[in-house]
DNA sequence: TCTGGGGTCCTCATACTC
DNA sequence: TCTGGAGTATGAGGACCC
């Protein structure tokens, strides 16, 4: 914890909604839910419109659309996410070398680090300018939460939603939290909330007086312990810009539950490969292969097998994927399967022994040079101490790596996704609005146009064609100099009034 | 016809080694 | 030689986060 305010929490707001609203001039201002639209499908961003019915995240799709059943359903667009989130990214990175992206939407960026803000008054000017300028280059709006610590700055951008900034005082961080639920502090989620709830405490100021002793009787050491310390408002953790992944896993939910125990296993393979392929892609590997199944019932089972080393190799993943299946009992059907890879390393156990080859190779030919007579046959015995070694992977089996986010290999089979972009030859630049029956709705705008038109054509007109996302702000003012100097057009919007965005 | 996907961290049980 | 304890690796599951 420390004296000034200095660690600053930006989240986005409602942040794919919005971007969605942004994209389509006719949904802002109405309700827009974004998830997975099939059977088994949550929502992952509602709008503040659709929150008003009471649709939030993670809820199951199917009850946001009792809740809001006029409202739009999207599938979520994370290419266009990306790219609005490495705009947010590169304006924070200005501010600070210390900059820890959470998501896409969110990161802690330490102030102090970058120089910009040694006090409470530059703390907010800088988070001012900054919702200024996010504003100005995404079109979106984003809220900022300011304190002495990682804790109370994200804690701060939680009250000051939607489109605000709230700067906590060092020294009034207890009183601010202790009528507060136990849920806002981080790693209270519901079932440590109801424990707690069943033991009389419910607002922080609870915790602070049952005492360090009590928490941890009732939680364990470690999360007893860190839990008082933060009621206390005591939060050190450091803003870290650089961590590595320690897992890689892919997983699917199906529509319909999995009974045929072969599509059980074949589906395994193909996670298995996916997964390898996300593994390859960020140039590591993994020493411990997890299964995960989800049964009919929702019970969820893992399953893991460490390797004698690391691999990225499909074929010995898969192996593993399929003999750690074998144990696993799936009648009654499997609602969802995923492949993990963990132990993650810069290196594989290939890699060893090539190196061990290559030093044998060495040794081997500095004694052929003494006794060339026995050298061959020598050889061809000493393949090494390790028996489990698996044969040489299957180079055609190698999958073709989905790069990230991708995620389609679809077949030429044309499926217009609710909410993703197109282009018609004669109408231009459109957004489909539904599909079915040999038919595709498309409503014709784009950002910063006005509520466009609507028409209808079949599947496979030729003229219609999927097309990229196009940036939500066509011409951002220059913001090159920033923060050294606010851009023209922004200043004088209020970048240094101490006036509060929210209450 | 409730309950996604991709992660992290913690706890507990068990096996093994010293 | 047997036993107990500490430390560590592994496996499984749960909670939490966005």
């Amino acid at each position: 914890m420390r004296a000034a305010p200095t660690i600053l929490h930006l989240d986005m707001d409602a942040f794919y909604a919005s971007a969605e609203q942004a994209a389509k001039p006719s949904l802002r201002g109405k309700p827009v839910v974004v998830g997975g639209l099939g059977t088994r499908g949550v929502v992952a961003t509602a709008s503040y419109e659709a929150r008003r019915f009471g649709v939030h995240s993670a809820m199951p799709m199917a009850q946001a659309r009792r809740l809001a059943p006029n409202a739009a359903y999207l599938v979520p667009r994370f290419a266009l996410y990306r790219t609005v989130s490495d705009q947010v990214m590169e304006l924070l990175g200005r501010l600070s070398p210390l900059v820890e992206p959470l998501s896409l939407d969110e990161a802690f960026v330490d102030l102090e680090a970058g120089g910009v803000a040694d006090d409470s008054r530059s703390a907010r000017a800088i988070g001012e300018q900054l919702r200024l300028v996010i504003r100005a280059v995404t079109g979106l709006s984003g809220s900022v939460g300011l304190a002495g610590s990682k804790m109370l700055a994200k804690i701060a951008s939680e009250e000051a939603k939607p489109d605000g900034l709230l700067l906590i005082e060092p020294g009034t961080e207890r009183e601010l939290l202790a009528p507060m639920s136990v849920r806002i502090l981080p790693g209270v989620g519901p079932a440590t909330g109801d424990h707690l709830r069943r033991a009389g405490m419910t607002v922080v100021h609870d915790l602070v007086e049952a005492g360090e002793a009590e928490l941890v009787r009732l939680l364990g050491r470690s999360h007893g312990a860190a839990l008082h310390r933060m009621a206390l408002g005591h939060d050190d953790r450091p803003v870290v810009a650089e961590r590595d992944a320690k897992s890689v896993s892919v997983e699917d939910t199906f529509d319909v539950d999995l009974h045929d125990r072969v599509r059980v296993r074949t589906e395994v393979e193909r996670l298995a490969g996916r997964c390898v392929g996300r593994l390859r892609g960020a140039g590591r590997s993994g020493r411990t292969v997890v299964l995960k199944v989800r049964r009919y019932d929702f019970s969820t089972l893992t399953r893991s097998e460490t390797l004698r080393g690391p691999t990225d190799d499909p074929v010995v993943v898969r192996e593993a994927a399929a003999r750690l299946l074998e144990a696993v009992d799936t009648t009654g059907g499997v609602r969802l399967l995923g492949v993990g890879v963990t132990g993650l390393a810069d290196f594989t156990q290939e890699d060893l022994f090539a190196q061990a080859a290559d030093a044998r190779e060495a040794e081997d030919a500095r004694q052929a040079a003494d006794a060339r007579k026995a050298a061959e046959a020598e050889r061809s015995g000493d393949d090494g101490p390790d028996a489990e070694e698996p044969p040489a992977p299957d180079q055609a089996a190698a999958p073709a790596p989905d790069g990230p986010g991708t995620g389609s290999g679809e077949p030429e089979t044309r499926r217009w996704s609710a909410g993703h972009d197109v282009r018609h030859e004669v109408h231009g630049y459109g957004w489909v609005q539904g599909s079915g029956v040999g038919r595709v709705t498309v409503r014709f705008e784009e950002p910063g146009s006005a509520p466009g038109r609507v028409r209808t054509f079949r599947t496979d007109d030729p003229r219609l064609r999927p097309a990229d996302p196009l940036p939500l702000v066509r011409e951002p003012p220059d913001y090159s100099s920033w923060p050294a100097s606010l851009p023209k057009s922004l200043s004088g919007a209020g970048a240094a009034d101490e006036a509060e965005s929210s209450p």
